[in-house]
DNA sequence: CAATCTATTTATAAAGC
DNA sequence: TGCTTTATAAATAGATT
């Protein structure tokens, strides 16, 4: 797609592969969205860089999508270990759901947070008027902060659902792209 | 991209949706494989069709982003008992809680700060003629918070690793598009 | 439905700012 | 690192089987 095709291999120059991942990133997710509003789909995803800095897209947010899944793991799960009490004896379900809501609230917290950096944004505007380009620095690191957190909190959700879709073979995992024509089973 | 543009909005037509839903399903995931490949990230998408249809890729498998993490625990000396193999005797409720315990650190982090920046925007109300210098500390202290977090979120990391090494027996959650094989640890 | 077949639209590789 | 631009490679909408 471009001047010239080139090989899905790993790009050796790192520059060239550091502008390939910002283009090919945001192209993704632009087609992430695509999908999710033309067809009503809810997606997730996380993304690593080659320096493990996390991205994530969400619609309509990695913490919704990953509820929805631990609440069907929890219906299928029946399937699985459990005992008369309905409860699963290794207790994972239940310890995933706590950390679930865990992050629920942390996220809760990082809501606040940016609450509080917005009002903090007023008093700021308000005697600094001066210092504005500083300022203006300073509250996009901190926006950088919230976004990094919260990319991280997204790539911990995400990674459960993979963790219980791998878990619950309720409904296929897809796997083939290309050639791959593997059937379905069970 | 086809015979006609179409409007980024919900297909109404049922059949049309479904259609492209996989095509562009199908697309999404081999962006992301290429986009892995290329640049060499680490991508999970985990995509619920509308009638609720779990799909999901994962590049690399989880057993190669486990033992990815697993290094970076190492370092980190996190009191964690690894042996040679690079296996931990089974004890997922102890990862499980020690990563419940990470996320309640970084809660409690988030907290702390929420203080600290209400003490700052305190102070700068109280020494309106020092705004400078008080922007400096409130700069420094970001900056503080920053480093904090991202330590916190590291750690929360390594413990999302755990997690995965503990589920690992379990099943890769990667059937990437070139059928790659999956080798059976025990 | 799923696979094929084009006409077109998009995404993007390269190169320059 | 982030935009632009431009030539090309890819993706895909719509139709067909």
């Amino acid at each position: 797609m471009g001047r010239r095709k080139i090989e899905i291999a790993t790009l050796k120059d790192p520059n060239t592969r550091q502008v390939t991942f910002s283009k090919r990133r945001t192209g993704l997710f632009k087609k992430a969205n695509e999908l999710s509003i033309l067809c009503g789909a809810e997606i997730a995803i996380v993304v690593f860089s080659i320096g493990n800095k996390p991205y994530s897209f969400g619609h309509p947010g990695v913490d919704v999508i990953a509820a929805k899944f631990l609440q069907e793991a929890a219906n299928s799960s029946d399937a699985k270990q459990i005992d008369a009490q309905g409860n699963n004896p290794s207790n994972e379900l239940g310890d995933m759901n706590r950390l679930n809501q865990q992050l629920s609230d942390v996220q809760t917290q990082i809501l606040e947070e940016e609450k509080k950096g917005a009002e903090h944004d007023e008093r700021l505007k308000q005697h600094q008027v001066t210092q504005l380009s500083q300022y203006k620095e300073l509250q996009a690191s901190y926006l950088e902060l919230q976004h990094r957190v919260k990319d991280y909190v997204n790539a911990i959700e995400v990674s459960e659902c993979m963790i219980l879709l791998a878990q619950e073979p309720v409904v296929g995992i897809t796997k083939q792209m290309t050639a791959t024509k593997r059937r379905k089973k069970n």
